[in-house]
RNA sequence: UGCCCCAUAGCUCAAUUGGCAGAGCGUCGGAUUCUGGUUCCGAAGGUUCAAGGUUCGACUCCUUGUGGGGCAACCA
């Protein structure tokens, strides 16, 4: 959702997509793709990858995929792509003709199989699998080449061949890139790229005996398939470099780029499909649909709606921090989304017998009732039986009511909704002392809409049932699977398990529904008056007692009231556990050590560079970590001209940052750029003689690594001299500060932090080129002069 | 412990790419209401993880820390 009124907020992946768009590196269509392995049913995170790509199709008039990543024949099943398909279609979208498996690229992943072999990229290797976890080494320390890792071409490809033929049981060999054992990046030490598996798949039968792995696969098929954007979740962060390996090793240009993002944790909720298949295993809920999971199945039968589903998957956005989502998002979603589209009626769901003692026995009253309340544009009403006897809500009667409590209490008045006025007159009690029935009179004269006293207002307002005509209804009430905000996160022997909340489901088996709702379809959504939004499950179609879920409560500030007064002091307050990115003590008295990254022989160079240059110890040591760094110092060092830390501190804050482009190491690019150590020198110099303002020299810096020019061709030809000259700044000042009245008046009136706004100003009508410290000073004194 | 990623209001995210730290949700008030709903109005809430550096100016760039996450399946 914008952020800034007027400006569309772009989450990153919508940043990276325009650029490509403006630099054309993309220019046809954006492709995305959603890739579900067909092996479990989806879930709400999944929803927002799903949002995320398809809306980014559409968004931009691209397509996006739907493709099923069924590499693995142990696993999926053809039950899983149809109920993939309902979700993503219930949803709201359409992936059109583009339909896809990977099972249908098997012949193509292989034959690039057989090019990386014959590209030397390739191998096969026969270690056991337990060997070749062993040689992998371990985060700390690097792995060990593979014995075959030399074979020749020849020999991999027959060997290859004869995989695929079937001739070796499982586990004999297996297929690897060629990369380095010794690779920090665990994904890079000679991935396995095909494994031999004699099993059927559930699409391609027993036509193939090796299958490739998501590593050789997922990037393939996105080649294969003409997506330019890849999008997955942070975990995948690593596989990054290999999927680059992989495209750029085998394919043709227009390549695919893949892109992560954070998965979305909810409150209260697990997130797994291992997790989910517990649930479900166990018996701890109905199936993959029960109501209460956070399944595309669930949620559905719950009675949510897509849209609301689309909508929070709006309001959460796209990034790359991990996250942990308040449910009280959700929850806004859905009832967002059903207020305007659940019609009102009336149920009650623990009933308390009402006799309205002045009411003629045996009449029967029809009152109208609007479908909806009079801020939603809707229209339409039902008639809705009213006698003698009638039921109200349990709770809605108090015999010893706090102050602010407005429903019914002996000797209180309250309205019946769309009805008349009543008292409570008696209480008549069970020989145990709970309330069996209320006797009430009722004001004749205020009935609603027609009634001379219709009018009259009262505290409260209730909803009802006819006793003699209200139909009797199942209703489940849900709250959240388990009890903790985070149950992954366990303690001693503890499972997740143990944090499933007992009360998540409440079965009402007797409540009362007014005549109308007895004729609901199945799938029907009615608001139940003040008791929140409810769903005709239609599972349950076959049997005569209808069951309604309910979706969700409405918001209750009442009862949020009482709540706290009771539980306040027993409710942890989420604030202070310990949640991740905030420190639960700052450190302090850390006196930082620029030397940390650095050995031995890397400290003694950085000190070298302060005795000889006089540098600071900081850029030092910057430039003594890379040999590249420190060689290129020393050939822009010269006996007249800057000094060599204005240089080295040029080369440490601006130049280096300049070279950082997307994944390569760029110390190591210094050499590649047109830029030579003596220009360089020159181009700190005229930023050390005054001549450019830092923010001048910046913009000739970035101009030299794309042109290639030198410092002062470039300041020539695009007229890139420091305006110093007092008069013509204070013409460009005087006219920002009287464009600005207000801002103006605003600083004057202490808004200092204008002062940004202001030099932004200037800088901005000059082309950058004004002296920011002189319009600081000429700022600052005339401001100050109110 | 090696490499990679992340850190802005209670939560989820912005900040025109170095120029006034904002939005939605939540919280708390007020108005409206025949739903303690909705709608409308308002308020509180910030050492931008920390320290140092570069700069006229840093949420943004550099350094070092801290905290969190990921990577050592013939899963995806």
């Amino acid at each position: 959702m914008p952020n800034e009124p007027g400006r569309e907020n772009r989450h990153f992946i919508q940043q990276i997509i325009d650029s490509d768009r403006a630099s054309g590196r993309v220019p046809g269509e954006i492709v995305t793709r959603f890739p579900p392995e067909p092996n479990g049913y989806l879930h709400i995170g999944h929803a927002k990858s799903i949002c995320l790509n398809f809306g980014l199709a559409r968004e931009y008039g691209g397509r996006c995929h739907l493709r099923f990543d069924d590499t693995n024949p142990e696993t999926e099943d053809m039950e899983f792509v149809d109920s993939i398909k309902e979700d993503v279609r219930w949803l709201g979208y359409d992936w059109g003709k583009h339909l896809y498996f990977a099972s249908d690229y098997f012949e193509q992943l292989y034959d690039f199989g057989e090019k990386l072999i014959m590209l030397g990229k390739a191998y096969v290797d026969s270690q056991s699998m337990d060997e070749i976890r062993a040689t992998r080494g371990t985060v700390t320390e690097p792995g060990t080449e593979s014995p075959y890792r030399t074979r020749s071409a020849e020999e991999n490809l027959d060997l290859f061949r004869r995989m695929r033929a079937g001739e070796f049981p499982d586990g004999a060999h297996v297929l690897r890139a060629k990369i380095d054992m010794a690779a920090p990046n665990m994904l890079m030490r000679d991935p396995l790229l095909y494994r031999i598996r004699h099993a059927h798949h559930y699409r391609s039968g027993d036509t193939w005996c090796i299958y490739p792995m998501y590593d050789m696969a997922h990037p393939l098929e996105d080649a294969i398939e003409n997506v330019t954007h890849s999008l997955c979740t942070l975990e995948f962060e690593v596989h990054r470099p290999l999927y680059d390996w992989l495209v750029s090793a085998v394919c043709e240009p227009p390549r695919p780029h893949q892109y992560e993002f954070a998965r979305l944790n909810l409150d209260y909720t697990v997130m797994s499909k291992r997790k989910l298949l517990l649930l479900v295993k166990g018996g701890h809920v109905d199936g993959w649909n029960d109501p209460r999971m956070p399944t595309i199945a669930g949620l559905r039968r719950r009675g949510i709606r897509p849209d609301a589903i689309r909508a929070f998957c709006d309001m959460i956005g796209v990034a790359k921090s991990d996250n942990r989502v308040d449910v009280s998002l959700l929850e806004y979603a859905i009832r967002n989304d059903l207020n305007a589209e659940a019609p009102r009626v009336m149920a009650v769901l623990r009933p308390l017998k009402v006799v309205l003692t002045n009411w003629p026995e045996g009449q029967t009253d029809m009152v109208e009732a609007p479908w909806w309340p009079h801020d939603i544009p809707k229209k339409g009403t039902r008639q809705v039986p009213f006698a003698r006897e009638i039921y109200i809500e349990r709770s809605d009667f108090m015999e010893d009511p706090p102050q602010a409590f407005h429903r019914l209490s002996p000797g209180a008045e309250v309205r019946l909704r769309y009805a008349y006025i009543i008292r409570c007159d008696d209480v008549i009690r069970d020989a145990d002392g709970t309330v069996r029935e209320l006797r009430c009179s009722v004001d004749l004269e205020s009935r609603s809409g027609t009634g001379k006293n219709a009018s009259r207002r009262v505290k409260g307002t209730i909803h009802w049932v006819s006793a003699a005509h209200a139909h009797r209804a199942e209703v489940r009430l849900y709250d959240r699977l388990f009890s903790e905000a985070d149950p992954e996160r366990v303690e001693g022997s503890e499972t997740f398990l143990d944090h499933l909340n007992p009360d998540s489901l409440e079965i009402i088996p007797d409540a009362y529904v007014e005549p109308v709702v007895a004729e609901a379809a199945p799938g029907t959504r009615y608001q139940f008056e003040r008791n929140g939004y409810f769903y005709l499950d239609p599972t349950f179609a076959e049997t005569n007692t209808p069951v309604w879920n309910r979706i969700i409560t409405l918001r209750d500030t009442w009862g949020r009231r009482s709540k706290a007064q009771t539980a306040s002091d027993t409710t942890p307050n989420r604030a202070s556990e310990a949640r991740p990115g905030k420190p639960s003590s700052s450190p302090v008295g850390h006196t930082p050590n620029p030397l940390s990254g650095l050995d031995a022989a890397g400290e003694r160079r950085a000190h070298g560079l302060v005795d000889e240059f006089d540098l600071p110890l900081e850029s030092a040591a910057v430039l003594a970590g890379s040999h590249m760094l420190e060689t290129w110092f020393r050939s822009a060092v010269a006996e007249v001209g800057p000094p060599p830390s204005s240089i080295a501190n040029w080369m440490v804050q601006e130049l280096r940052p300049l070279l950082a482009d997307a994944n390569s190491d760029s110390d190591r690019d210094l050499e590649r750029i047109p830029i030579t150590p003596d220009q360089f020198r020159k181009l700190v110099e005229l930023h050390h003689r005054d001549v450019l303002s830092s923010r001048l020299a910046r913009e000739v810096l970035s101009d030299m690594i794309t042109s290639g020019e030198p410092p002062e061709a470039i300041v020539t030809r695009r007229g890139l001299e420091q305006i110093s000259d007092k008069a013509a700044l204070s013409t460009v000042m005087e006219a920002v500060l009287a464009a600005h009245p207000d801002r103006v008046a605003a600083y004057r009136d202490g808004k200092k932090g204008l002062i940004g706004f202001f030099m932004g100003q200037v800088m901005q009508k000059t082309g950058g080129k004004a002296n920011p410290q002189m319009v600081r000073e000429m700022l600052e004194t005339e401001l100050e002069r109110a």
